[in-house]
DNA sequence: GTTAATGCAAAGCATTTGCACACGT
DNA sequence: ACGTGTGCAAATGCTTTGCATTAAC
């Protein structure tokens, strides 16, 4: 993980919020992590890898990075707040034991075959206009399975 | 709605639960609505009928229920607790303007042909076991289309 | 030099909990 | 009568906000 590498200022220069190293240090972490940690979690994350950023800013630069376009808030069994940094459309398998979140892409396995993520999208359905639609897959993660 | 209706004083029973006049409320009125209202809609649908009941009754009778397995704690766009009275596998709608949720059943359209909900649950996928798959519409309702 | 980001502490808001009183069996 | 549910008010925990200091342009 480096913040300071110079793909990092061009993403977010590119979407206009200022490369800060707050928003370096969340881009980096959240690129490098599959898991969706928590806000809790990145700021662990990032303390042990010797950073500090405050809680309050933490969750303005969240905010301000989904707002921005290059993070998607996702949503885990335990109501805390999680972010993805990948933004092409996947879907996402859940552990229901630690919370985990982890991508799965849409060629893996003959499984997800069966789930293919932009079907039909724009499509109407009991009235509604449909513009996305999100699997989840909810299990156990073979951490938590040991 | 009927919170008087013998079935659910049976259905409330068989559950190992008492039947008492909140938890016949919140299980009459989450029958008839297929909207998933929030906590404060659901305290504000009963209160429009003329029955009170206070939230910390309706918060803990919602986690009763649901670890009686009468209800199922669903999340919506909106970080509210909402709740589904409809036990049998669906996907569901989701409105991302006003955070609405209905049920849509499997047999509904030929889109849903594509995703049978139980389909190879209890599979493995990248050496996750899964247990359960959730699929979820997000769109605009007809009402916030107008 | 101007505009915006940081970090602290305080406020907000949904949810939970403690406890005296009322209800279900 | 006993155990359980109810409702109020206080507490909890995640997230947001106000504001003075500091960094980005």
């Amino acid at each position: 993980m480096n913040p300071d590498n110079p793909q990092l200022f061009k993403r977010l220069r590119e979407h206009g919020v200022r490369p800060t190293e707050a928003r370096r240090l969340v881009l980096a972490l959240l690129d490098e992590k599959n898991h969706h940690p928590s806000t809790e979690g990145i700021i662990k994350a990032l303390r042990d890898k010797g950073f500090n950023v405050s809680v309050a800013t933490l969750y303005q630069n969240l905010n301000k990075l989904v707002d921005a376009g290059l993070l998607v808030r996702i949503k885990g069994p335990d109501d805390l707040m999680r972010f993805d940094a990948n933004l092409a459309p996947h879907h996402h398998l859940v552990c229901i034991k630690c919370g985990k979140i982890v991508d799965v892409k849409n060629n893996e396995g003959s499984l997800l075959q069966k789930f293919p993520l932009d079907y039909q999208t724009g499509t109407s359905l009991s009235d509604w206009h449909i513009d996305t639609i999100k699997i989840e897959f909810n299990g156990t993660c073979p951490d938590c399975r040991q």
